[in-house]
DNA sequence: CGGATCTTTGAGAGTGATCAATCACAGTGG
DNA sequence: CCACTGTGATTGATCACTCTCAAAGATCCG
């Protein structure tokens, strides 16, 4: 729709074709977009805003450590947002998939990298320019705050998983999110599911190693849960009994005040 | 300061008193607030808005499930945002002290539960005219944005603590944060700090057992790099020492792209 | 087809969990 | 004032899930 305004990929920086107003939405998984109040003008100063860029997998988007100048949306593909300490060991906060808005909360320097996990086009912003939009644009800012409550309650879903959940319960949790990012309808029979990640990505999101990961796909595989057509698109056969194993992270009755 | 204005504890309800105007400020630890611009009416529009209200130690604020209906801004106290699975699993999110605003971004029902950890006074704000306000004052939603920003930082810190550290990184990185949020000047020889929380909630933030928080502390005791008074008021001796401990989760070198 | 990278699988080790008992402390009442 | 009780904290012994080290198997791409 709106998307085929900007070009699939052209590396290193998209090309041409005019940028294409997107507006601000909520919620991290954000579908549909740019309805809601815009004034023709808001759409023109938006059209200045908004520089399409592209990067090609793996590349970095920005660094830990770095200014923060600019904020980006994701237009299409996926970014981890991820740091890497002296000694190796790397975790990736989050995913960032179409829609979403990364960069713009670090108050000082950038706190995590954000990388390219696939190819991926966005639109940059210039972060000043972006903030004084904000200040002239209060409904703006209000969808804004939505979004990042998103993303918010995102990370503190996560928080449960990285904390308490076994290997298995965070597989089964981060199979079923990527459905539901994609759109599939819960309760179906049977989903394919399109992994970008590879399974460092994966391991490095969940709090596991690469072996973890692998060694409990197949335990998911060997159970007939799960199959692969290739190690990228798994095919979630039982998608009832991950959402058992990946319940302990979101329902719970109410219990006993303690 | 302001804070004179409030009673420091009248059970269940925080008595009498007019409520006190604290503005939005910004960042997760937020020390000095009330300055900004505040017009006189602004003022007095939140005068109506803040409800004073008190709770008992461990009592719950509000259940995860819950239609939100209000958002709280902790006075005085410590609050823990916490859910429990059907199998007794509890991991805790986020402690909320003096300054921090919560019960706001959940969309539908309150994800989380929030519980007094120790004796709390809190603000309580109805959400729907919270929203309203925000849409009357802009600025008063930036200053929000930037609060929130904070919380998603500090989130998103705690998920490399959860995913990567091992049990000494993160009591060394908790003791810290609490020394931090105390307004304890870091690089200083020595310094006490007040552990508002039980082991138990000490160990679901941290993504371990209480055994393990005990015996990760004795540990530390044994090196002579804490002491106690009592259980809830640690010294700490070597602060550097815990600084090296806790440093995997905050700095690092920026490295190859991989 | 060869070489690099990613993934899977195996064997063994270790950190933190579990099960269990003791200890410390605050509150209560005799 | 001191036993009694209940809760929370500490310590101990053992277990298990995941990590580490290692090698083989896939997959991709020139």
């Amino acid at each position: 729709m709106y998307m085929t305004a900007i070009p699939e990929l052209t590396p290193t920086r998209a090309a041409t074709a005019g940028p294409s107003y997107i507006s601000l939405c909520e919620g991290g998984s954000s579908r549909d977009c740019a309805r809601a109040q815009r004034a023709d003008r808001d759409v023109a100063f938006l059209e200045h805003l908004a520089e399409p860029i592209a990067y090609l997998k793996n590349r970095t988007i920005y660094y830990q450590g770095d200014a923060p100048q600019n904020c980006f949306r994701v237009v299409s593909g996926t970014v981890r947002i991820c740091r890497i300490t002296e000694d190796g060991r790397r975790q990736i906060a989050a995913f960032q998939t179409r829609g979403d808005l990364f960069g713009w909360f670090d108050q000082g320097p950038y706190r995590y990298s954000a990388e390219a996990v696939t190819d991926v086009v966005l639109e940059r912003y210039r972060r000043e320019r972006f903030d004084r939009f904000l200040a002239l644009h209060p409904a703006e800012s209000r969808r804004l705050l939505r979004s990042l409550s998103g993303q918010l309650a995102i990370a503190q879903e996560h928080t449960m998983v990285l904390g308490r959940l076994t290997a298995i319960e965070r597989l089964a949790s981060l199979l079923l999110d990527l459905a539901r990012r994609q759109g599939s309808v819960t309760g179906a029979a049977s989903i394919t599911v399109a992994v970008p990640m590879s399974r460092k990505d994966i391991a490095d999101y969940l709090g596991l190693t690469i072996e973890t990961v692998s060694r409990t796909m197949s335990a998911l595989k060997a159970r007939g849960v799960i199959s692969f057509r290739t190690t990228r698109n798994v095919r979630l056969n039982e998608p009832a009994v991950l959402e058992r194993y990946a319940s302990a992270a979101r329902s719970s009755a109410v219990l006993e005040t303690v």
